[in-house]
DNA sequence: TTCTATGCAAACGATTTGCAGGGAG
DNA sequence: CTCCCTGCAAATCGTTTGCATAGAA
């Protein structure tokens, strides 16, 4: 038996009903995904993390409890070009840039988005919502692999 | 008969060809309909603007269509959220901001986005592609809207 | 016991692919 | 005449909906 794993089994389901949701073992299991990555995941990649442990898990359940954590402000979704939809447990307000060529994600943290969202209001009087964007870019690697 | 509108038309196929592209009739049209707005179009709204004029036209020619328009650089694809495409001319830079609550499309110039790309540059070493984004947030009429 | 969450099946909308014929250059 | 482009049919992909049942509180 692992300790370690019951007492996260334990945390999670506390987590789930103190945002008033049923500690599920669908459940459990899809916070558990979210939570093993620092980042964000498709609905295919927590489908496969959670059926390694629950064989059963149907996609339908999956949308629909991340459609619970979205609306219960467990987790947000993060919306790429592609019309693919991703969700990450809501830790911290930051960005995302994706490598067009090599496809890493790296996280930017959201002081630096403070400034134009402010130049914006300021100059158009909108109220952009700059938490969990997506950005499309190159990273440093493939930035300095470029001559 | 419409002087102006054989006039235009000429003119288009004369960009399609000047991109290397052969100049059907789908494609003046479809080039025609985005050049009727100053803002993007999506694939359905497309398609109805074609049809009015050319009724057998496919959807799979449109789709095939703004793909040759995107690789060789007629049109930029611009992707909101919600899983659906949208196209527009390539005409200038510029980003769009999609209010939440009343649906409207904002354009916003690149100007107040430049010193963000400097920033993650300087901070991250990435380089951000900055055209064509499209924000969620809430457009002024709505901002002064709510209490 | 009550009411939410699940699983199965089937629908759905947007986009993509295969293929043979048609039209531009 | 050649090769690109089109239209039709059918498939695919990710996501959503309906409904009866299982299970958490």
């Amino acid at each position: 038996m692992d300790t370690t794993d019951h007492r996260d089994i334990a945390d999670l389901k506390g987590v789930l009903r103190a945002h008033g949701l049923r500690a599920t073992v669908p459940r459990v299991a899809v916070l558990q995904a979210l939570d093993a990555v620092p980042s964000h995941l498709s609905a295919e990649e927590i489908a496969r993390a959670v059926e390694e442990r629950y064989p059963a898990f149907d996609r339908v359940s999956l949308y629909r409890t991340v459609e619970a954590f979205e609306t219960h402000g467990l987790a947000v979704r993060v919306a790429f070009g592609d019309r693919v939809l991703r969700w990450e447990r809501d830790r911290h307000a930051h960005h995302h840039i994706e490598c067009r060529h090599c496809g890493a994600i790296i996280e930017l943290d959201t002081v630096l988005f403070e400034r134009l969202a402010a130049d914006l209001a300021a100059a158009y009087g909108v109220r952009v919502d700059l938490r969990h964007l997506a950005l499309p870019g190159i990273c440093t690697r493939c930035v300095s692999s470029m001559v």
